[in-house]
DNA sequence: GTGTTTGCAAAGTGTTTGCAATTTA
DNA sequence: TAAATTGCAAACACTTTGCAAACAC
């Protein structure tokens, strides 16, 4: 028989956010968070599933990702009208967007220098500056 | 009997996009570039032409703001998955992103300032750079 | 007249929703 | 078993497309 182990942490992430460890969480969970910083988006995400022979309806996929960036799990990542991105890496970083082949990568820390931010019109407070460098390629 | 003007320099500005001054494009034209900055989605500006009695179709509009930004006379801003705006502004400059009313404002020039640009990855060229500040509001 | 542009309605894309069936604790 | 979660299919919002009628030159 096969025994499929699945890292406690995962576990804790997904209950620390107050969600249940479901058998499609833990498996988009992992499908995100066990190989480095992604960039995806959900119908990658649900490809990326059933090629993994992990059976999810792409509806469970959206939200699931809503659910993970309400978490602070994931971040969204808007480049592209029509199809939005979620990206694993929430830390304070920017981006690529390669416009041909709507991928999208991190920009290496450091990389970006904003030395000006402007102050938040009146009455608001700046919720992120978001950085895209778009590149034909 | 009531004369219509419509400045000199606007039809030039289509001509000289290879594009025919017809009625839409002109009173779209006229709607975009004759008051200031703008940003606009389709809708809005299918509404606008509708209640200063222009009649035009939104794919008209659809089709008038891609021309547009092809020739170089409109700018496209993606900010929001799901919805395009554009920019009657094609200077090199920056916006604020009101999440709450879904509204765009320029950021005044000087006030975002990027003193590093990261070199484009191999084999690719930056098309733009975009600073985007999404407050509240 | 000839080629361009328009408007309509239909199709397309990515995303969300309602709800019954299933699963989790 | 009570509450949360899932999957499906339908609904959605925005955008694009095909094509006949209208228009610009």
């Amino acid at each position: 028989m096969t025994m499929t182990c699945v890292p406690g942490n995962l576990m804790d992430r997904l209950r620390g956010a107050g969600l249940r460890p479901t058998r499609q969480r833990i498996a988009l969970a992992r499908l995100l968070f066990e190989d480095g910083d992604r960039h995806l988006t959900a119908e990658q995400l649900h490809t990326m599933a059933l090629t993994a022979d992990i059976r999810v309806s792409l509806a469970t996929v959206y939200n699931t990702l809503h659910q993970f960036t309400d978490a602070g799990l994931l971040r969204e990542i808007v480049v592209d009208s029509g199809r939005s991105y979620f990206d694993t890496n929430t830390s304070d970083h920017h981006h690529f967007f390669y416009e041909r082949s709507g991928r999208l990568e991190d920009i290496p820390f450091g990389q970006v220098q904003l030395t000006a931010v402007p102050q938040a019109p009146e009455g608001t407070s700046i919720r992120r500056v978001d950085v895209v460098v778009r590149v034909d390629g």
